[in-house]
DNA sequence: ACAATGATACAGACCTGTCTCTACCATCGC
DNA sequence: GCGATGGTAGAGACAGGTCTGTATCATTGT
């Protein structure tokens, strides 16, 4: 995503590409204000100015990693159109893709919970709706695919997806990850074949 | 664990007691030395002379944790001696009652590495060898079990076990974390019914 | 008397957020 | 055409707070 190009982006642009990066890579809290500031090469007050504060700042980060993560749900899930059970193996398959690339470092929502814990925290709120909203669209396959019991296999099938997640960050599984995608077969079969 | 007893404990122990609580519930980075001796009534200089550093006490808190893990472990097994299987869907059902204590906080090691990404720090080092501890623990069991594919049901295990964690404190589950012991029901099923 | 501990002040670093000052550049009035 | 104006942005000082870690001194129990 994003190239140089000119070189010339908007300031606002600049500071949340810079704080995207640092924040995924080296965590909210370990990320200070100057060093977005110093690498996305703006004034202190460009940053204050675009966004009102540090959390400010972390809500855009992830509100648009929220609509990144919908764009590319919505990609794996267009390549098998009306077939639910193949697009949800597909999603964990690409999964498993992804918790692979050097870059990865674990789901930026999850990890944001875990490190601002207050409940009155907005950036926790917007975390905590992504995994609700995830969980949505889970269960709608899960219906769809016609599943003995939708609830129990969206959960299980949540449950995967955290845990690949995590996974992917302190453990080191088999070439490929083929357990992610291996695992959610198992578990969609197993709650589909009913017939 | 642990009760009030006779309130004179050795300083120590004290520290350790408000570390372990206060890292667990609110974050390692979150809490600071100054916060950890106001609530367990101890000089600031006694926490120096029994730890070299924060980054020492975190390790202890670690290591404590390590050993109280490892009993939780062997006393899980226990109740189903020589029978590999069933002591491991025995893991996942605990597992899914753990995660619903009002005190889960997920996973410490997890949460230990999420937050302190610095690969040269040693508390993460503690987490990850923690990490691959239980994974040693749990292919030895799937081969004991007669998997069919210990690697991939280890792989699969494991990554059940931190969705776990990760949703325990992320997620809202059906009620009693169903899905946990039910998926690890049907992977080791899955992995084990070859004959 | 002596070792362990409590209390407290302090140094130095870092963090967020505010403020001022300056430079650039487009647009508008004339 | 051309100077004035206003919006955007860079640079950096600064305030007020928090953090880790050290040093000093008083107190307590044995």
């Amino acid at each position: 995503m994003g190239g140089v190009e000119g070189e010339r982006k908007p300031a606002r642009e600049r500071i949340l590409d810079t704080a995207a990066e640092l924040f995924y890579r080296e965590g909210i809290r370990a990320v200070g204000i100057d060093t977005i500031i110093a690498r996305s090469g703006v004034a202190k007050m460009s940053l204050y100015r675009n966004f009102a504060s540090k959390d400010d700042l972390v809500c855009a980060y992830l509100e648009r990693n929220m609509v990144q993560h919908a764009a590319w749900w919505d990609r794996v899930t267009a390549r098998h159109p009306g077939n639910p059970r193949t697009q949800m193996k597909a999603l964990f398959t690409a999964l498993g893709h992804w918790i692979d690339h050097p870059k990865f470092q674990g789901c930026p929502f999850t990890s944001a919970a875990a490190e601002l814990r207050d409940p009155a925290n907005p950036a926790r709120a917007l975390a905590l709706a992504h995994k609700r909203m995830v969980r949505d669209r889970l269960h709608a396959m899960a219906v769809s695919a016609g599943a003995d019991d939708p609830d129990r296999l969206c959960g299980q099938l949540q449950l995967l997806m955290e845990g690949a997640y995590a996974a992917g960050r302190v453990l080191d599984l088999g070439p490929g990850n083929e357990a992610v995608a291996s695992a959610a077969a198992a578990l969609i079969d197993g709650a589909c074949a009913e017939k």
